[in-house]
DNA sequence: TATGCGTAGT
């Protein structure tokens, strides 16, 4: 009897110990610790369930779910909350389905769940079949959610439909009004407040940060009752992030209390602003270092370049970061050191899916799909992100088919995932197919961001389809997109290319913050509209604004001179080009040029000046030069520029007709036979019912 | 006696 109390009491001792253990960081020997006990009971194995699950190792702690021999209403809870922490959804519901019974833990667990996710209609959902008196947790657990989704008036209805609204209630929207960065709505619901405790003021002190205003915060601050040391780490990181270091320090050196957070935010800040030697001091004065700590230091030098410091100061870590290691394999990544990176990604131990994602990222940017693909075939827990770099990874690389396969398999899709697929769609010409899934998004209840409609907008634009366009104009407004630059620029696009250039100009007119893609689109509608002169003058209007040209503009202005048959002035903006803007001209820029001296008639001088160039002519300069001689009937140089042109697109059969016509048309019967014979020589047939050029 | 949910900091 005395034996098995003493036992007991070991136990309840080591299960302390172990969750201490792993509250510290120190994983390894919490797991060693539990291996070792002579006995364990069921709260050993929750404790190690829960440390193993908050430490990343979702699958180890699933494991000893399944292993351990007695469960209990908390095994289920716990195990509900790892999945729930780690985005597995699903996993998470099917416990929930499974589970002998459930108490009001269990509802509040698949209720967060549910809401992280962005699942809110399906978070209530539970929320309201849960039987008898809900309890105050649970209902919090919704309006937060509610309230991290922009959904206030909803957060707010519960609050008031909810028997007894509890201090964290009121703080649980007040946080969101922050996050969402509108500050007068938040000045107004903490001032309504009924009471209020230390988070719902360092809440509103974030919220003055958030705008910015240092000076107004620093005033909040000191109305504070009694800040603790969180209230310091929020003033400290406005002025961090503000890049106010001087600031920053004095007030870090007039803290009452320091703590390894407080000195993260400091080393944060210098690290932001690449003063890494500020920094090292900093990180060798520290009196401890936590994972964070290791991890700024690392993606510090990383991002000032310096890998060989980031790979020292890593080695230096005496434990184990996943979020360290990645950094580096980051900085590599960025180097196209892939080699490099790969030897880093393979020494980590645990991977979490940053790690995962960053890596298979990686690949991706350097074009090798296949890489990646094998990678995110060994990929044990996929998360959004993964999916959707491999179906903008696909889609980017023309393998348009791929990425679609890969979205149709997705058990769940997020507005990334959809923009993913729908820019795939517009990048590879499959205008169609980019409008219909912006239907089967909305079917899918997922929300449109500016970048969906940038691209449908886009996709609306080289359908030509007007009536369209208006609609996704009138959603922009509707859902107050209009006066960001991004979608706003995508519609003056639209217009113009819609052929509405006085639409066009008016969106243009009415967007607030009007960039050199907004102006190249409007310059650029003006041209390909056949309206050269107006191109023109909207670029004398953006230099008079003081905004400088981009190769872009350029290459609109150079096409509304050839549009417009002003030679002179066409090629008085190619030679600005280099010696006032200094903008190196590329092909397509040749090509207007040809262009524009080739409808002149002037091929001698367009046949030099291609000649002439710095990079490799491609296809569309040499097609100009075609085209032009065909116009001017000019053989000889025909035959200069078709020869090139043979080498470089081989199967086009347009070229060829192209290239027998103007033969035929000078008389040259034997050249036209010539081009005939090489076209059955590559296996070039003009396609049927084509006669002429194309 | 412990373990699982809801609000503030890197």
């Amino acid at each position: 009897m005395a034996a098995a109390k003493v036992t007991a009491s070991a136990v309840f001792r080591t299960n302390q110990e172990i969750k201490l253990l792993a509250r510290s960081g120190r994983m390894a020997a919490a797991r060693r610790l539990f291996e070792e006990m002579p006995r364990r009971n069921v709260v050993s194995y929750n404790v190690m369930i829960s440390a193993l699950a908050r430490s990343g190792r979702l699958a180890e702690a699933r494991r000893l779910f399944e292993e351990m021999p007695r469960r209990n209403l908390v095994s289920w809870n716990t195990m509900m909350a790892a999945c729930s922490q780690h985005g597995r959804v699903e996993d998470a519901r099917e416990l929930f389905d499974a589970m002998p019974a459930l108490d009001e833990f269990s509802w509040t667990i698949m209720v967060s769940c549910y809401a992280q996710a962005g699942e809110l209609a399906l978070a209530r959902e539970v929320l309201d079949r849960m039987p008898g008196e809900k309890c105050v947790a649970c209902y919090n657990t919704m309006i937060s959610g509610y309230a991290k989704n922009g959904r206030f008036d909803d957060a707010v209805t519960l609050l008031r439909e909810m028997p007894t609204p509890h201090l964290v209630s009121w703080n649980s929207v007040l946080v969101g009004l922050i996050r969402n960065e509108d500050i007068s709505r938040s000045v107004q619901f903490f001032n309504k407040m009924p009471e209020k405790d230390l988070v719902s003021w360092n809440l509103m002190l974030e919220g003055y940060v958030r705008a910015g205003d240092l000076e107004l915060a620093n005033a909040f601050f000191a109305r504070i009752p009694s800040p603790n040391v969180i209230s310091w780490v929020k003033l400290l990181n406005g002025y961090c992030r503000a890049g106010r270091m001087g600031e920053a320090r004095e007030l870090f050196d007039r803290m009452p209390e320091r703590n390894v957070v407080s000195w993260n935010v400091l080393l944060a800040g210098y690290v932001q602003l690449s003063h890494m030697e500020e920094a090292y001091k900093v990180f060798m004065e520290m009196p401890d270092k936590n994972a964070i700590s290791w991890t700024t230091m690392v993606s510090g030098y990383v991002r000032a370049g310096k890998l060989q410091e980031a790979k020292d100061v890593l080695s230096k870590m005496p434990s184990d970061s996943v979020a360290a290691k990645t950094a580096l394999m980051h900085g590599y990544l960025q180097s196209n050191l892939i080699d490099d990176a790969r030897q880093v990604f393979d020494g980590i131990g645990v991977r979490d899916a940053v790690c995962w994602n960053t890596m298979i990222s990686g690949y991706v940017k350097c074009g090798m799909l296949d890489e990646a693909m094998v990678l995110f075939q060994q990929m044990p827990n996929k998360d959004m992100v993964s999916w959707n770099t491999m179906i903008a990874g696909y889609a980017q690389d023309g393998q348009i088919r791929k990425a679609a396969s890969i979205f149709r398999k997705m058990n769940r899709r997020n507005t990334v995932s959809w923009n993913s697929i729908i820019s795939g769609f517009v990048q590879n010409g499959l205008f169609v197919e980019a409008l219909q899934h912006f239907v089967l998004m909305r079917r899918d209840a997922k929300s449109a961001d500016w970048s969906t409609y940038a691209c449908c907008l886009s996709a609306c634009a080289n359908l030509a389809a007007l009536h369209l366009g208006r609609q996704f104009h009138s959603l922009l407004v509707r859902n107050g997109f209009i006066s960001d630059s991004f979608p706003g620029n995508a519609l003056i696009s639209a217009y113009a290319k819609c052929g509405r250039i006085l639409e066009a100009r008016q969106v243009f007119d009415e967007m607030v913050g009007q960039d050199i893609v907004s102006w190249n689109a409007l310059i650029d509608g003006y041209a390909s509209n056949g309206n050269g002169a107006e191109a023109i003058a909207v670029f004398r209007e953006m230099e008079a604004n003081g905004v400088r040209p981009d190769e872009i503009t350029l290459v609109g202005v150079l096409s509304a001179c050839s549009h417009a048959g002003i030679i002179d002035e066409g090629l008085h903006f190619f030679s600005s080009m280099i010696k006032l803007h200094s903008l190196k001209p590329v092909a397509e820029h040749y090509a207007c040029m040809v262009d524009l001296l080739g409808r002149a008639g002037r091929l001698r001088e367009a046949f030099e000046l291609v000649q002439g160039m710095q990079t490799q002519p491609n296809a569309g300069v040499w097609g100009a030069l075609l085209g032009a001689c065909h116009v001017h009937k000019n053989h000889e140089i025909a035959w200069l520029a078709a020869e090139k042109l043979f080498e470089l697109e081989p199967r086009k059969t347009s070229n060829y007709v192209l290239l027998s016509n103007i033969s035929v048309e000078a008389g040259k019967w034997d050249d036209a036979d010539k081009v005939r014979f090489l076209m059955k020589e590559r296996c070039v047939y003009k396609p049927p019912g084509l006669a002429g050029s194309t």
